[in-house]
DNA sequence: AACTAATACAACCGCATTCGA
DNA sequence: GTCGAATGCGGTTGTATTAGT
């Protein structure tokens, strides 16, 4: 039997266009059947990969605030290694982008403490220790998130105006400006509310990392709600 | 201007967990 | 209950970009 290629590395806008109009299709879900259908010689794994860390809507694009920074630090301490949950708790940011901001920033700080010839405690001890006072000379922590002064747009290629007008990106913004309102102190309070009900349950609360609930009229959601209640796809699975 | 180091980001891999037949 | 497929997660690597010399 022979193997169809499975292409790798880097997306191509072409491959970024053709995933996006399909998972606008058929949802976020069932990656293989997208792989499929949608033509791409990419592995199902990969596809979900490139919608989760880049092509979903809802996320934020360029440096991490501040106040995020600070966020991460203090989840960090409490959770460790656990970037689902912290990216859960960090609205449009994702867990590959939280994990690789603390792998450098763990990296800078090792690097800091040898030259400072101190001895090296463990990752997590030493980074949260310096996050306290980090934290203390933050006095912005009512500014929205997503107000960053970074201009890094996601769509800043010509190419993807296309995509805007496949995707229905009108909508989208809307959901992005809806998700900037929701404020540093609002996660605050979430992250302890949330803490608060693990504790007394002692049951796991499931962070909401879908962008959708910042983002109650995007097209997205409207899609879910289509897909999932008006249609029944499932001759397409066969 | 050229080179190097540091940083940021994207992507892959392997393993664990969840889901559905 | 079992098993295979799909999905999710964390670790790691590769590459592009930026900053410093």
């Amino acid at each position: 039997m022979v193997q169809e290629e499975i292409r790798k590395g880097p997306w191509t806008e072409q491959e970024d266009l053709q995933l996006v109009f399909y998972v606008k299709m058929f949802g976020d879900r069932r990656w293989d059947f997208l792989a499929k259908v949608s033509g791409l010689k990419r592995s199902g794994k990969s596809c979900r990969l490139r919608w989760v860390n880049y092509l979903n809507p809802g996320l934020k694009r360029g440096r991490m605030t501040p106040q995020e920074e600070r966020l991460v630090l203090q989840l960090h301490s409490k959770y460790g290694n656990r970037w689902s949950k912290i990216a859960g708790k960090l609205p449009g940011r994702t867990d590959n982008e939280i994990k690789n901001y603390w792998r450098t920033h763990m990296r800078k700080q090792a690097q800091d403490q040898k030259k400072n010839n101190k001895a090296f405690i463990s990752p997590s001890s030493s980074f949260s220790n310096c996050s306290s006072s980090s934290a203390n000379s933050l006095t912005v922590d009512s500014m929205p998130i997503g107000t960053e002064q970074n201009e890094t747009n996601f769509y800043n290629n010509d190419g993807l105006e296309l995509l805007k007008q496949v995707a229905g990106e009108n909508k989208i913004y809307e959901g992005e400006q809806n998700m900037m309102i929701y404020s540093m102190d609002e996660i605050w309070k979430e992250v302890e509310s949330s803490e608060e009900i693990e504790t007394r349950n002692n049951v796991p609360v499931m962070a909401s990392t879908n962008t959708w609930d910042y983002c109650p009229d995007s097209l997205w959601m409207t899609d879910h709600y289509y897909f999932d209640n008006n249609q029944d796809f499932s001759f397409f699975t066969g």
